[in-house]
This record gives C-alpha cells, structure tokens and sequence, in this order.
DNA sequence: ATTTATAATGCAATCGGTTGCATAAATCAA
DNA sequence: TTGATTTATGCAACCGATTGCATTATAAAT
C-alpha cells in the first residue's frame, strides 16, 4: 500500500498521457483544463487512490491551511477553560475540517514569548485561535506585533481590532436575573469572576438591567467577585452570608463556583434552593450531577467553535474583521 | 515584520558567504561542517530570528514531524472518553512537544474508513495516536490495512503486534477491592463497563484476586454490568439492588457510573458510605464534587500521554513495538 | 484563403529546504 | 617533494506540488 506505485500528479500525468499542470489543474478544477481531460484525470485519481501531498503544495502555495488552537500548558487540576475549551474544540474541529483546514493544538507556556513566531513564521499555521485565558492580553499583543492573524474568545479591547466570539454576557447576566425575580426573591447576589474582565462587567450590568427593570434597589453589599476557581466562589458566598444574611438568591459567574458555593451555603445551615437559590454560568457537564443539580446559563459552544473557525478563515481570505457574540439560554433545574 | 529580509537559508547563506548546503547543514549540527563557521551560521540565524520553513523541510525529508490524535466526533454530551482524553492530550502534548513533533486533532466519524489514507498519504502526518474508543478495532484494523504507525490507548489484542499504553487494571480492580474489603465490608459488588472489553475483565479479575486473598466467596450475584454512560451505571446500581439487598459496597467501573449509581443508592433509602461504600474508577474532575466525594482509582493520566507520544515516536525511528501499562493509585474520599 | 481570437495544453521556473557527489584546501606519511 | 588522507565546502539534483508564459490546435471573422 504505502508502496503504491502512484504517489504523486507526475504519476498520474504519466497514465493519462498529458503534463504535470494539467493534472494539477485538473485536480484544482481550473477553467483552462477541458472537460474530457479533466474527467479522465479525476477517474485515475480516484481509481488509484491518489491523495494529493501536502508538504509539497504547502510549501508551493506558501500557506499551510493549518490553524493553531492555543491554550495555556495544562495544571494538575482541571479548570473552567479546559472544560469548556474541550467542548469548544469540538465546533472548532469540525468547522475547520469543512473548510479543509486542520487543526494544531498547541499549549504555549504563560511565559513563553515567541511561541507565535515559532508556528507563524515557520509557515505551519496560517493563524491562530486563543482560548487560554491567561495572560491573553499579552498574547494578543505578541500576535498583533508580528502580524499574524488570529481571533479569540472573548470581548475585544475597545481600540484594538482583531476578530472575536464571545458569549452574550449581558443577557446571560439578564436572564439569570430575572429568572430569580421571577421566583419571588427580593435579596438576590451577585458572585463574579474578576472585576476586570469585559464579560464580567457586562454580566454584572445585565444582572442591574434586570433588578432596575423590576424595580429593585441595587445594592453593592450584594456584589463579590471570585477569581472562577471553586474555593474562591466558596469564600466570596462565605463574605455575602456574612455581610447580607437575609440574602435569598445568587447569580454566580460560573458552575465551578457555583458548586463550591452552594456547598458553603449548607454549611452556613441554609438550604439550596429553599433558602437560598442559586443560578451558576457555562452549563459544564458537571452541572447536571452537582447536588442540587445546578440551574445555569447555557453557552451555545458548538456554534461558538465554528464561529471562530469560520469567522478566523473569512479573515484570513478576505481581511474582514468581525465581532460576533452567541446566543445564551437558561436551563433551569433544581438549584433555582 | 512579516517583511523581514532574511527568510530563507539562502538569504543567510548570502550574508554569511557561505551556500545553502553548508548553512542547512550547520544549522542541523553536521559534523561536516567546522565549528567556526557554524557559529558564525548560528549567530546570524539568531541575531535575525530566522525560523526555518516548515513545509520545504518536510517536503524534502518526506516526514512531517506531526502525529495525529484521532478521536471520535462529538455529541452533545461528555463521555468518560472526552473528560479523559483531554487531560492525556495535555501529556501527550508536551511529550510530542518535548521531542519537536507537532499535534493535530483530527475528529473521525466512526463510519469513515478513509481517514487514515487522508492523513497518513498525504504526509500530513507521520503516525497516530488512537483514543476513541467507539470502533477502535475497526480502525486499528484500518490502519494496519495502510501500513500507518499508530500507537493506542488500551490492550492489545492477542494476536496483532502494535503499539499500546493502557492503565494496570489488574492492579487497579484489585486495589479497589482491597479497600472496601479493608474497610469490613462483606458483600462487594462489582460494576463494571461492557462485558467485552478486556479493560474491563482486567477489573474484574483485580476484584475476584482481591477477594479470594481475602478467603472471601465470588458471588456472580454482586456482578453487573453497563455501558460506561451514567444512566447504564444508576440501572446496574438497581439491578444489584433488587438481586442482593444485603449488598453493603460496591466497585464501579468509572467515575460517571458511580455518581450515578450513588443517587440510585439514596433512592433507595440507602446512605453512602455507611450502607453501601462506593470506590469509582478515572479520578476524572467530577469526583471530587461529588456528592459524596467519591473514592476512586486514579490513573496517572499526564504519564499515560507522555508515554503514548514517546513510545509512538520510538516506534517511528526504530520501529520497536512496545505495549505498557502504568501505575494506578487509590484515592480515598468519602464515598468508602 | 488568410488573419485573429479562443481554448487546451505543455515547458520550465519556483516554493525552501536536504543530501550525494565532486572538489579544494589542509594535514600527514613516506 | 609528492601522493594519500582528512576536513570543509560547494554544486546541482531532488522532494511534489503550482503557475506565468509560450505554444499549438481549433473556431470565428474578414
């Protein structure tokens, strides 16, 4: 098999009598080729199970029609975005696979500087998808610098332009929130990732457009921000049950914490969700089999994947830069 | 940037006085060439941050220094599979990282049975890594049918000679065992995937070793089976219920299983640890949120990836077959 | 019948490396 | 001093595609 006899288009330009070019562009559906030719071409082809290489059309055409999916070097323990980044490569895979695009997974260390020159330059991707969420500012810069083209998973700093994909945060924060007004609470919290990032801020202000729109105060003693771990959600619900006992609702900015955080809110000896209900972010797996099985907002991730796979290959064909959010829904279950 | 001047091993070989042959063979440490002028070579790629070009170099050495790590497309939901298979890319990553191989994901529609002659003819990529566990001896079969380097995840099977890494399942069902034994229980049940499945006699056979070293009877009563999904383990979990009331622990197949099998326990009327002890299997992320957590058998999963990509690459210079297990641990939580 | 436009194909250069073989310079033995 | 080695380097072919330009055959126009 591997020692099939014909391996390449000079092969196959042998067996049909006719040039290398002609095959290439047989093969390429030029406009120049004849109808005959090219379907006799393709019939060889396809009879030897020819497949075109790639190395070499690669290094002729002088683009890889390889993207990079960057994330941060793996830690012992699981975090949000590796979760979820798992789920999100799934849309990216397939929507690049119906391109014809492949897909590198590459983890780049927090520190390492020129990781981007290294793929870039090289000429083995032709951009680059950056999930990880550590250091992405920097990152982003490092790419913008050399010129490469990328998009991202998240909000857009408000001068830069470069394309990206994120979720509806202020709905998924509005949502959230109305799904408790709408139970009755009156003393509902805010648990957020941290105060600096984009999609926090824009969560936190739909969760205020929902409390203004149904006539409720907002008040800051309501308002506590984690780091998306799950013991930063525990200590941050510890400090709201301390400061606002009579609290009876939370909206927190992920499941992780939302997890940890209904654990502290037991042992606090309040119940979930009769005392206090609580409504988690993303929709992680582990939602579904937390106890009690969390209500949360949904991220539509597939399409988020294919989003950013489509949306980076427009770019990189025509140099248009888009900004696009996702669609959010609220799945309830017994947490809320 | 992307202007740069000095692109190519001619333009330095320009700049040093030197041809091409003498920088290419510098800058890959030939003994050919003197010391002097490779450092004066390596000081101007250096000084002018040159980056070799991918795709001329694989096309000249007919290799592509990439690996592929096939899994299977996914669904909506996780399966133990996907949970697992990205923390071992992570391993996987880094030891293909450590030895200059790049990785490509490549999401396969188990029906597809070309896939392989896809990646493999093309020169996209020197060998694979199999995950998936849907129709893996199909493909096994597929890629022995090429000619195509792969190493996979799991036993062997008798007759065929590949490249394998699977887990100490023996070790692993047994110390499972040992521990529910070592805790005073008496009637210990066994959950376990499909029945098919070598991994999963290897657990059964842990358990039965462990049991007899105990002077205690095998009771084909305790022993159920289900499908590795969380519904097939709560089923099983009823089973065994209905079959042997008088059950007081059990040893499930995988964490998923177990977590569910634990509400089907509670359902019941029954408590977890004090009625019925449960010890799970993966140490995936969810076992430690559990309800209760859950005491597990954990694989070392980032050594399992290293070795994967390291006995793969192994396998590609010298050809040499290697089938390994790793060690495996237990983790006492909770649940037992 | 001759010129001109059109369609189909081939030639040969190019992409950016690697490598076998020839060659030149330096070292050594006789 | 001269031929045999050893060491360092260059030449040119090759890896397998793509593509600008030249060429030929065919159809249309005059």
């Amino acid at each position: 098999m591997s020692s099939k006899s014909v391996r390449t288009i000079a092969d196959i330009a042998r067996l049909a009598g006719v040039s290398k070019s002609t095959v290439s562009r047989a093969l390429n559906d030029s406009p120049l080729i004849g109808e005959e030719t090219k379907a006799k071409i393709r019939a060889l082809a396809r009879e030897h199970n020819f497949q075109i290489n790639a190395p070499a059309r690669r290094l002729s055409m002088r683009k890889s029609r390889t993207i990079a999916f960057v994330t941060h070097a793996y830690h012992k323990e699981f975090s949000v975005a590796d979760l979820f980044g798992l789920e999100i490569m799934g849309g990216i895979s397939s929507g690049l696979a119906s391109r014809e695009y492949d897909m590198l997974v590459i983890h780049v260390d927090p520190n390492d500087t020129k990781w981007a020159h290294q793929y870039f330059d090289t000429g083995r991707v032709d951009g680059f998808i950056l999930m990880t969420s550590t250091r992405k500012q920097t990152h982003v810069k490092a790419l913008l610098e050399i010129g490469a083209p990328f998009i991202i998973w998240g909000v857009p700093q408000p001068k830069q332009k470069y394309c990206t994909v994120c979720g509806d945060n202020l709905t998924g924060g509005r949502l959230a929130t109305e799904h408790l007004i709408g139970l009755g609470r009156q003393r509902i919290g805010f648990i957020g990732g941290p105060s600096y990032e984009v999609e926090v801020q824009h969560r936190l202000a739909g969760y205020e457009d929902a409390l203004h729109d149904a006539g409720q105060e907002i008040d800051q003693i309501l308002i506590e921000y984690g780091d998306f771990s799950n013991t930063s959600g525990a200590d941050a619900m510890k400090r709201l049950l301390k400061k606002a006992p009579e609290i009876d609702a939370v909206f927190i900015n992920s499941d992780l914490m939302a997890i940890a955080a209904m654990d502290a809110i037991r042992e606090a000896g309040r119940r979930v969700p009769e005392d206090i209900a609580v409504v988690g972010y993303d929709d992680l797996s582990i939602a579904e089999h937390s106890n009690p099985p969390l209500t949360t907002i949904r991220q539509n991730i597939p399409l988020a994947g294919k989003l950013l796979a489509q949306n980076l290959i427009e770019y990189l064909q025509t140099g248009m830069v888009t900004n696009v959010s996702i669609p959010v829904e609220l799945v309830i279950r017994k947490s809320a």
